[in-house]
DNA sequence: CCTTTCGGCGTACAAACGTTTACCGGACCC
DNA sequence: GGGTCCGGTAAACGTTTGTACGCCGAAAGG
């Protein structure tokens, strides 16, 4: 039902996504705040003015961007979890596709890690929600009758499962910030953070197993 | 062997601190790389050009804040370490010290929250450098004779002792920019985020101890 | 006491900024 | 085919910015 959209459209989408980039390239260097209006519609070829045409303020254009960042590592983690239901596999696997993901989009993790906490009000807000979106999937997919976490999980009360989704979903952003850190090409350092998160991750899942044991 | 200061620079001290306090109010709305200079020497009640009396560019203050701000917190906790031995307690403890200190000084932890990855090049590496030191003091308490988490940790391999110690430190750090972000005067959205803390570090800890359990 | 030091002031300037306004030309629609 | 829509352009505006220069007056020091 995706009606193809005439030259017309076409060609302005492709402008605004020139802006995204343009935007996404030049938060490697300051924080979104501190990029001017000017400077990212030059880098994406346009005159200033033009720069209304597809968004009001630079701010909007920054909650754009988040929504395509995070968007698209939802829908990577989702596809990840669906086949598998360990939950060691799955902290594993988590952890692996995650690297991917910032490797691949290495600019985008920059800027989420970037405007969590730093970055203007709308921005911030959007990541949240994002991030919110995340917890819940993770909580849901736990709890889902396939999953073998789910057995230790049912126990629980429901806000307990959130602390602890929201957990690890605060771990994998931090571990998306620290390998976005990692100045490129140190395939090693990237590696020992990697493997750190695993580690991390697995500690996780080993408290919640024995949360409930006695002493 | 503290030399007490003439009138001269004393009055230069505090205007430095003026300028550092001017910073710190300001980055409660956009991170310091948007802070302009005459911004800031305007808030601080002295001319522009009065700035380069105590800093080279805004950068350097923020370093400079960055070692106000972390430090102070690096000698609370020890405080608190340093007449406990249980684990567990030090756990509850440290989370209600963090958020003392987290009240006592929002706009500090506001600033780190900020800058940790969203700011420029030097502050974030400031910022990467005192946690780093938070993480090893944390470490070497741990292992220490008196504490019990001793037993356990003394035999794991250095590196995964770093894992954790560093994992916790970051959750501090998380934890201490959720309670910022929270707004002002809603004491009972900080207590649940306090309550959520206190039950992820344990988490941690159950996690921890254990680590090498069978299965 | 007389000189040096130095924190802060006032002025100046070129550059970059956000935003507005009028205008162009090609896709769009009937 | 002719009128309308609309993404992009060009020029102009008032502000704010970082940084440089010379000056002042009081503390510091011999």
């Amino acid at each position: 039902m995706t009606h193809t959209l005439g030259p017309r459209a076409a060609q302005k989408l492709q402008t605004r996504q020139s802006l995204l980039e343009a935007a996404l390239r030049l938060t490697e260097e300051h924080s979104l705040g501190s990029v001017s209006l000017r400077e990212v519609s030059r880098a994406a070829g346009i005159v200033p003015a033009g720069f209304y045409r597809h968004f009001p303020d630079v701010e909007s254009l920054g909650v754009a961007l988040v929504e395509q960042s995070l968007g698209g590592l939802r829908t990577a983690l989702r596809a990840v979890r669906s086949d598998r239901t360990d939950s060691e596999e799955i902290a594993r696997r988590s952890v692996q596709v995650l690297a991917r993901e910032v490797r691949a989009r290495r600019a985008h993790f920059r800027f989420i890690a970037r405007e969590r906490y730093g970055g203007m009000s709308r921005v911030r807000e959007a990541i949240r929600d994002q991030l919110r979106l995340l917890g819940d999937e993770l909580a849901t997919d736990l709890l889902s009758d396939g999953a073998t976490a789910a057995t230790v999980l049912r126990r629980w009360d429901d806000a307990d499962v959130r602390v602890l989704t929201s957990m690890i979903v605060d771990h994998m952003i931090s571990t998306a910030a620290a390998i976005v850190d990692v100045p490129a090409g140190r395939p090693a350092v990237e590696r020992r953070i990697i493997n750190a998160a695993s580690k991390q991750l697995r500690l996780i899942i080993v408290g919640a197993r024995h949360w409930l044991d006695p002493t």
